[in-house]
DNA sequence: TTAATGAACTTTACCGTTTAAGTAAACTAG
DNA sequence: CTAGTTTACTTAAACGGTAAAGTTCATTAA
């Protein structure tokens, strides 16, 4: 690469100092607005840029967010990120993005790498891997600003933005016993992890509200992919237990519960109805499963991009507050009125 | 943010240089073993982590590569993004991802402040709507590294890895006319932007193999988006033209022309196969459009990631060579082969 | 025995920028 | 007319780290 033109290269030219040169670039007083002309013209011409490096070494501020995801190939996630940079640009700020492929230590090492590189502040959706916690409290005690989104540590004392995942299973199981349900399954998440965990409790509590019985062989519990939803519903199926609704923990998960059912007998795609968390990322046009649970990933990334920023600019302080973004359920089966929505992105 | 452990802080404490600090952590020969041992557990102690930014600052390195992707909640990119992150980690760079969501001034934006903030390279995917090259042009002068993926700017002397569009599109005619299609329209990009143009020659190219005519009529030049799907398709109907055979320059595309389809005459999505570039990012459980060509884009991203490290690192030079990604036809109609390859996942 | 060699440090300088603290000349007020 | 203020700069120091060039003292070779 190319010898680069610093201020020093400018200063030099005009028979300045550099400091001269930084204050007529960055509009200070101290300068005449002739010399500051001068300057400007120069430095264009020789093609100045500021190093941004230099220049957080002494403000202490990289105007830069650190961001972990434990996936990025996935919708939810991409929208989330998506959500994030739309703000983090209003604001002046830069992304940098890392994956932790839902692996504890990698997650650890982007932590590390992040801070190292001090960044502003982090947004991160916590790996589902993770059981040690140890490297989130000493975020907290070196008091680096951090919004948790989607995947969270509660009680800790960072805010965090996520589904109101309970709620949200409440109201799915309402939908599904509305549709003539009477025997729901769950196709679950791990319980430790706290989607898993709340999405579950959402579901016993709906199920309680319709004095359903909570029946254990109707829940499965396991991973978010295709694998599990497809394992789950054979392994309730060949319980001989026959459920008339499935609500399932993710896309994925419904995906691969579909599949299963259709290969066991394609009559059962008709008798046993699937709600799943989250959409396949297409805006609607997928046949089965027919019901999903929107959640904004883009709100969400915005949303927790604010906090951020202003949590990194002092005007809130990190209080483990938890921010709710709202759920609704979409009909596949009505194409053309979700269609209608996206046609003019 | 409280106050970090420094180099010179270790030196006080230890009544030793800070240079002396700097170089046992390094592991530099002019250090004893016992100071060494002494100084990295003091350091431990004292939770000291190097501040990459100052590092940066010497070495002129920052270790960090600058991504451009024009969306990033679109599965493809999302795939590209993750491809990248995926190789761009096991050599220790980190990711400085922007969007610049098809706008040209955003995409000059990120780049200016890419290089402001001294990455060591870029990885970008240019914008629809850019049409003036000049930043690249001064990219260039600058001799900053950089390698296009998927939207490249040919004849810049940049390295660049993309599909192989017009072969894709040869095959993509091949495959419909195996299947009957005697008249196969084309819902086309914009032809100032290079995969549109190519996809499009790629159909021409394979109409002429077959000796079939190419009727204006039955190309529609329009974006990437449903919209122009849906538009392009009512478009070419309205027109009386009755084709067999659809070649969608994308998945959303497709999937637009689909919709007008089904509103037009349902009867219609049995006599019209549509083929699509790109897939809907679900592994195949999309009943229409049933075909799509299948680009993988993580390994597009693994390859310019590649590329551009190795650039940066002196291995080889910037010379303009295209570098192409093979692409295959993926039959959804075939659910369960597809599902079974994703459910390792 | 003495100069060369090596081990284990330290000092100086620099990366490119900013902030704080000068300084000289011109301007203003009493 | 002189002291005080302004204007338009400059110099010094700092941010946290690294590389290059000393410096000491102990050891080794001739």
């Amino acid at each position: 690469m190319k010898k680069k033109t610093t201020l020093n290269d400018i200063a030099h030219r005009m028979g300045l100092s550099k400091v001269s040169i930084s204050k007529a670039l960055r509009n200070h007083p101290d300068i005449s607005e002739n010399t500051k002309k001068k300057v400007r013209v120069l430095a264009k011409d020789m093609g100045y840029r500021p190093n941004l490096i230099a220049r957080s070494l002494t403000s202490a501020s990289s105007k830069t967010l650190g961001v972990i995801v434990p996936k990025i190939a996935h919708n939810f996630f991409a929208q989330v990120v998506a959500g994030i940079q739309q703000y983090a640009n209003t604001m002046e700020y830069e992304i940098v993005l890392t994956v932790s492929d839902e692996n504890e230590s990698q997650e650890q090492k982007h932590i590390e790498r992040l801070v190292a590189m001090q960044v502003d502040g982090l947004l991160v959706s916590v790996s589902m891997e993770t059981r040690n916690y140890e490297i989130f409290n000493w975020l907290q005690e070196i008091q680096i600003p951090l919004v948790f989104f989607d995947r969270h540590i509660p009680g800790m004392g960072f805010n965090s933005v996520i589904i109101d995942d309970e709620a949200a299973s409440i109201e799915a199981v309402d939908f599904l016993f509305n549709r003539g349900c009477k025997k729901i399954a769950h196709l679950a998440g791990y319980n430790h992890v706290s989607i898993g965990h709340k999405r579950r409790m959402g579901y016993e509590k709906g199920l309680n509200k319709y004095d359903l019985p909570v029946d254990d062989s109707m829940i499965i519990e396991g991973g978010f992919s295709e694998k599990f939803g497809y394992q789950g519903f054979k392994k309730i199926y060949s319980q001989g237990v026959k459920p008339d609704g499935i609500l399932a923990v993710s896309f994925p998960v419904g995906l691969g519960a579909y599949i299963a059912m259709r290969e066991v007998n394609p009559i059962l795609m008709e008798n046993i109805q699937i709600l799943t968390f989250g959409d396949s990322g297409i805006g609607g046009v997928v046949s089965y499963p027919q019901y999903y649970l929107d959640q904004s990933g883009i709100e969400m990334g915005r949303r927790s991009a604010e906090l951020l920023i202003k949590e990194i600019q002092g005007e809130i302080k990190p209080e483990g507050i938890i921010h709710f973004i709202e759920t609704r359920i979409i009909d596949t089966g009505n194409i053309s009125l979700v269609l209608a929505e996206n046609l003019d992105k």
